[in-house]
RNA sequence: GGUCCCAUCGUCUAAUGGUUAGGACAUCACCCUUUCACGGUGGUAAUAUGGGUUCGAAUCCCGUUGGGAUCACCA
C-alpha cells in the first residue's frame, strides 16, 4: 500500500521547531516511500483561529522545500483540506457512530459539567445520565433545539493494546478512558473526532504526532473500530524541550522557525539540525539536504526519550552551510545586511569573501563590519600587542612607512597589498606583524576584525585606508 | 494523585549480551597564521541508583530515584 502521511497543524499563531520537526517526518515517512504528503489545516476551535498563521504554515513549509501533493490551496481527491469545511461530514460520521453505538447524544449543562469533574476529582468514574437516554428520546430533544454534543462510549472492560512504531507495545486500560467529546454544541467536532474521520478518509497510512497523544489514542481506536475501519500506524515521537522540564513553546518565547531565520539561520541548515533531533541515520553523516534525508530516512532509527533544542549546535551547523555556499550565494545573502549599516562606497564583494568563513548566522555580519562605516574610538594603547611586538612607538613609525608605501600603491589587492607591506617589513628588519598590526589597528580601530591589515585595506579602498593612516599618526 | 512513557559525556547521539563505551557540538591545549575566524592535531568528559539473570549487562528482569505526558465542548 501507497503510504501517505498528513501534517495537520492548527492555525493558532507561527510555526514552531516541534511542528516543524513533525512536519519533516511526516513528510520524509511519506517521500521514503515514494508516498504523498498531504496538507491539511485543523481549524475547529475558532476561539484560538489567528488570522494569517496558514499563510506562515505554506511559507514555512514551501521554504524549507517540503511541498505537499494535496492540501487546501492545491486541492486533491481527498478534500476539502480544512476542518471547517468539513463540517457536515462530521456531524454524519457523529449521528452514525451514535447509531452504531460508539457514542451517545449528550445535554449536560455546565453545572453538570462541575459534577462530572468533582465526582471524577473523588476517583468516582462519572455516569453521564444521558447515556441511558433512547436515541429516539435523544433525537426529540434535538428536535425541539435543544443543544446537544456526542460524547463517546466507552463500553469495553480491560486492557486496550497497539502498536506504537516508536515506542513499541503500549497496554492502557480501559478504565482510564473518559468519555470525551466528539461533536461540539456549535456542530464542530473536536479533535479527538475529527482526526479520525480525517485520517480515514484521508487514507492516512502512517500518524505521526507528539506522545502527549499516546494516551488518547485507544479511544481513537475504538472509533475506528465502530465503524469497522482500520487504524492507521501510529508513529508518535518525543518532545522537544528547552531545558530539561520544558517544552519549546510560543508561550516561553521560545524560537519558531521564522524568528530563526530572522536571526540569519539558513532555512536548510535549521531543517538539517531538527531532522538529527530524535533521529539519526546509524551513521556518522550529520550534514544532510532534504534530497539525501529522503533516501535514508527509516522511522525505525526515531528516539523514544525527548531532546533538547541546542541552538549551539545549530549554530555551528549553520556556519557549515554558510561556508558551503557558493560565493555570489553568500553575497546575495549578506547584501542586505550591508545595506541596513553601509553608506560608504566600500567593496562589497571582497567583504564578502572575508565574512563567509567567519559568521555562523548572517545576524553576526552586522558586528563584525561596524568598523567600516564609523572608525571607533579607540585608545592608543591598541598598539601596545606583546606577541606582534608592537607599541605606540613602532606603530607611529610603522604607519609612516606603510603610508609612504601605500600612496605609491597602485594595484589594490590584497596579494599585491600583501606583497608590498611585507617588502615594507623586510627592508626595515621588521616583523610582518609589527607593520601589519598597527595598520589593521589604524584602519579598524579593533582588536579583532574579520580579515587581516590588507583585507580591511581592500574592503575600504585605498583612500579611505589612507585618511584612516593619517588619522591615526595624528593621534600618536 | 491514578495511569502511561522515558533515563549513555554539559548537549545531540552510536553501541540491539562480549568495544580501551564510538562520533558530533561545546570546552581546553597545541599547530597554522597579518588580529579573528576557517582548517588540522590532541585532551577533559557519560552508561541515574540498588538488586537480580548470565561465564559475561549500557544492553534482559524487578525495585528506587529523577523527569515528562495525560486525566477540556484545546489540539
Amino acid at each position: 500500500m501507497k503510504s501517505r502521511t498528513r501534517f495537520a497543524p492548527s492555525p493558532t499563531g507561527y510555526m514552531h521547531i516541534g511542528n516543524l520537526r513533525t512536519a519533516l517526518y511526516e513528510y520524509l515517512i511519506a517521500k521514503s516511500q515514494g508516498g504523498d504528503f498531504v496538507l491539511r489545516i485543523e481549524d475547529t476551535d475558532q476561539k484560538r483561529y489567528v488570522e494569517g498563521a496558514t499563510d506562515i504554515i505554506y511559507s514555512t513549509l514551501k521554504k524549507v522545500g517540503m511541498f505537499w501533493d494535496e492540501g487546501p490551496d492545491i486541492g486533491g481527491n481527498f478534500g476539502p483540506y480544512v476542518q471547517s469545511e468539513r463540517k457536515k461530514i462530521y456531524a454524519q460520521y457523529a449521528h452514525q457512530l451514535v447509531e452504531l453505538g460508539g457514542a451517545h447524544y449528550c445535554f449536560c449543562k455546565a453545572q453538570d459539567e462541575e459534577e462530572r469533574e468533582n465526582q471524577e476529582a473523588s476517583g468516582l468514574k462519572f455516569e453521564d445520565p444521558c447515556k441511558h437516554l433512547s436515541i429516539d428520546e435523544a433525537k426529540k430533544k434535538i428536535a425541539a433545539g435543544e443543544p446537544f454534543v456526542v460524547r463517546q462510549n466507552i463500553n469495553k472492560k480491560g486492557v486496550s493494546v497497539f502498536e506504537d512504531v516508536v515506542y513499541g507495545k503500549i497496554e492502557i486500560d480501559y478504565d482510564e478512558l473518559d468519555e470525551g467529546v466528539l461533536l461540539k454544541s456549535d456542530g464542530l467536532p473536536t479533535y479527538n473526532f475529527a482526526n479520525v474521520i480525517d485520517d480515514h478518509l484521508m487514507q492516512i497510512s502512517h500518524v505521526v504526532r507528539g506522545n502527549e497523544y499516546i494516551s488518547s489514542t485507544p479511544k481513537y481506536n475504538l472509533i475506528y473500530e465502530a465503524f469497522g475501519w482500520t487504524p492507521p500506524i501510529y508513529v508518535h515521537v518525543p518532545p522537544v524541550m528547552k531545558d530539561a522540564q520544558h517544552k519549546l513553546s510560543k508561550r516561553n518565547g521560545d524560537a519558531s522557525f521564522q524568528d530563526l531565520v530572522a536571526k540569519g539561520y539558513l532555512p536548510e541548515a535549521i531543517l538539517n539540525y531538527i531532522a538529527l533531533l530524535g533521529w539519526n541515520p546509524g551513521t556518522e553523516q550529520e550534514i544532510f539536504s532534504l534530497a539525501e534525508l529522503e533516501k535514508v530516512f527509516t522511522c525505525e532509527r526515531l528516539n523514544k526519550s525527548p531532546s533538547i533544542f541546542d541552538i549551539t549546535k545549530l549554530k555551528w551547523m549553520n556556519g557549515c552551510y554558510i561556508r558551503s555556499l557558493s560565493p555570489e550565494s553568500f553575497h546575495e545573502l549578506a547584501l542586505p545586511y550591508y545595506k541596513k549599516c553601509l553608506t560608504r562606497d566600500v567593496n562589497l564583494e571582497f567583504l564578502s569573501t572575508v565574512l563567509q568563513p567567519r559568521v555562523e548566522t548572517l545576524a553576526e555580519i552586522e558586528e563584525n563590519i561596524d568598523f567600516i562605516e564609523n572608525l571607533p574610538f579607540y585608545s592608543s594603547t591598541l598598539y601596545e600587542n606583546k606577541k606582534m611586538k608592537t607599541d605606540e612607538q613602532i606603530a607611529k613609525s610603522s604607519l609612516m612607512l606603510a603610508k609612504e608605501a601605500l600612496v605609491a600603491q597602485t594595484v589594490w589587492t590584497n596579494e599585491s597589498l600583501f606583497e608590498t607591506l611585507k617588502n615594507v617589513a623586510a627592508e626595515h628588519n621588521l616583523k610582518n606583524g609589527q607593520i601589519l598590526y598597527p595598520v589593521r589597528i589604524a584602519l579598524s580601530g579593533k582588536q579583532t576584525t574579520p580579515g587581516g591589515a590588507t583585507e580591511i585595506a581592500v574592503v575600504l579602498g585605498k583612500k579611505t585606508t589612507l585618511e584612516r593612516i593619517d588619522l591615526a599618526l595624528t593621534l600618536l
